[in-house]
DNA sequence: CGCTCGGTTTGACTTTTGTCGAAGGCCGTG
DNA sequence: CACGGCCTTCGACAAAAGTCAAACCGAGCG
């Protein structure tokens, strides 16, 4: 293919361009080719991950809000995304910080856990493209056969497209009819495997679900409504990696739990490093109950939920004192 | 100072700009400025390292020569300068290079080691700014009070300086006139434990000098040409962190070597990565003496010096075989 | 109080870059 | 061998970014 060739050049009018800082006419001279012809190949450059480009996140770490909190509820790193600004979506803000602060956590060589939902599928895909050939991404989850656009398998995969990593795919459904064939497929090699290999992970990226009728369970079918009201009326406070834990962080004892495919709490927690994000103010007692667990050691939210968090740890640690 | 809310500023346009793509006129009205004056913050922000563009240097590794010369010589990594290459000039050509690959091996957290000469500080000069605030830059060797301006404190500073990393300077001579003396000043605290801590170092980054007139120990006085001349028939290769090496890359028992206060060669094998780096095809003697040693884990050349390389190993090889 | 100094900010101008339709080349296919 | 699809390249134009001198602002000082 033709493609081989244009490989070359796009690096190097990338490497004239960018680490010599000649101007593009300079490139195309030097290149005999065209400016216009330079100027598409930075693009793609830019595209492929050739070049990267990316900002400090420190400004949203530096801000005081974030500080307190990470030493209120004992995180590694706490990111917010100031709320107000201007006429800005605001949830798309989160995911866009959420993006940089992933790419500035992956490291060469990393393999990188990933779960699902409408969240990460955002951040997936306003992700920028990045040159990480020996990084991994795997799928935390079993799949969904849902209507969405955003199914486990195509988070994970759309992760490593943009990271030019190799994309690893959990093929077992996340929940299973009975409790019986969750077990017999759990013990199948390829999904031990794989279940056994997400403890290895480096890092991870997911969000929280909430346990109500807008949840992605009850909108794939996974769940009715009824069962789930069931569970939220047992203790259920959130979703991780498709399974229900109660406001303790810890998994919840139903028969839902017991039929999904899916990455154990204690396999998560052994990730050095897990980056958790939520979009929405609505989450915030699911992401409670994900602090609680440990599940997460970094965290990027919105500038709204970072106050409520604060406030509750506040509340918390005074009612303890009195 | 008026500096602080600027900062916010620089990070903001930055951050509208490069992470979510606005264009220059909307971030000046987004943050109610002229477009002028975000066109200047940009600027600022890709001077300080707030954003960071950095291409991959794959293309150089890539190099079928780049592999063998990484089989033939056990190293972990090579870099090659295409040499060619039109105009351009090609020790320019290295020293960019060199600067980008220096870069990408930098990580979070990372101590360490730079040396000194002109190739150590023509890369310092063309690297462009990052933003790792807890890495620190330490001097591998004494000063030399010299006539030039790439002293190696300045080469450790300048580093420093360009990637915002904490520079520990060596408050010492790289030469005294007398064993004694050195072995008195090695003794003392404060440089016993700078000279420590080299082996805790996470990277180095140094040249290789030549055993001639025109080295730097003889410009800058610390020996006189003969003295060099009778070190040279004594079997000295070359230069590393101000210390003569024989061509097994040893240190070689001289009254200069022990005059010298500077990183004992098995503090530099302790560390991780030892990245060097050699402009000069002239170089190629001490260059083969670093390697002998031990001394260099990548490597960055110029086309013409790999291809020596390559074939001064490849007949050793059936030398060996015959 | 008015002055200068260092800096930021601005509008106007220039240069550089992005983009588009058209043209050219290459390859597999009919 | 001609054809059509696909990609690269080109020239020209429009959009965006860079630059510069002049205006502005506030702080310190005589």
């Amino acid at each position: 293919m033709a493609i081989r060739p244009a490989e070359q050049l796009i690096h190097k009018a990338a490497w004239l361009y960018y680490a010599h800082g000649l101007r593009q006419d300079q490139v195309a001279s030097q290149l005999n080719i065209s400016r216009a012809s330079v100027a598409m190949y930075l693009r793609k450059a830019r595209e492929t991950g050739i070049v990267n480009i990316s900002t400090s996140t420190q400004l949203f770490t530096d801000d005081v809000l974030a500080r307190k909190l990470e030493d209120a509820l004992k995180l590694d790193a706490v990111w917010i995304a100031p709320g107000n600004d201007h006429i800005a979506d605001p949830s798309m803000e989160i995911a866009v910080l959420a993006a940089s602060v992933f790419l500035e956590l992956v490291k060469k060589g990393d393999r990188i856990g990933v779960a699902w939902g409408r969240t990460v599928y955002t951040i997936a895909d306003i992700m920028s493209y990045a040159d990480l050939q020996d990084v991994t991404v795997v799928q935390l989850c079993g799949n969904l056969g849902a209507p969405y656009s955003y199914r486990p398998d195509q988070c994970t995969m759309e992760i490593a497209r943009r990271l030019n990593a190799k994309g690893l795919n959990f093929y077992a459904p996340l929940v299973l009819s009975t409790e019986e064939l969750a077990r017999a497929l759990r013990a199948e090699p390829v999904i031990r495997e794989q279940l056994s290999g997400i403890g290895e992970c480096d890092l991870a990226l997911y969000s929280v679900g909430a346990v109500d009728a807008d949840s992605h369970l009850v909108k794939c079918g996974a769940l009715t409504p009824d069962e789930m009201a069931e569970l939220r009326s047992r203790g259920a406070a959130g979703v991780i990696a498709g399974q229900i834990i109660d406001a303790d962080g810890k998994l919840l004892d139903c028969s839902y739990n017991r039929r999904v495919i899916s990455a154990e709490l204690s396999s998560l927690r052994a990730i050095d490093r897990r980056l958790m994000v939520v979009q929405e103010d609505s989450k915030f007692e699911p992401l409670l109950a994900a602090i609680a667990g440990g599940l997460c050691t970094h965290l990027v939210v919105g500038a709204r939920m970072a106050q409520r968090l604060l406030d509750h740890a506040g509340a918390a640690a005074s009612e303890k004192a009195s």
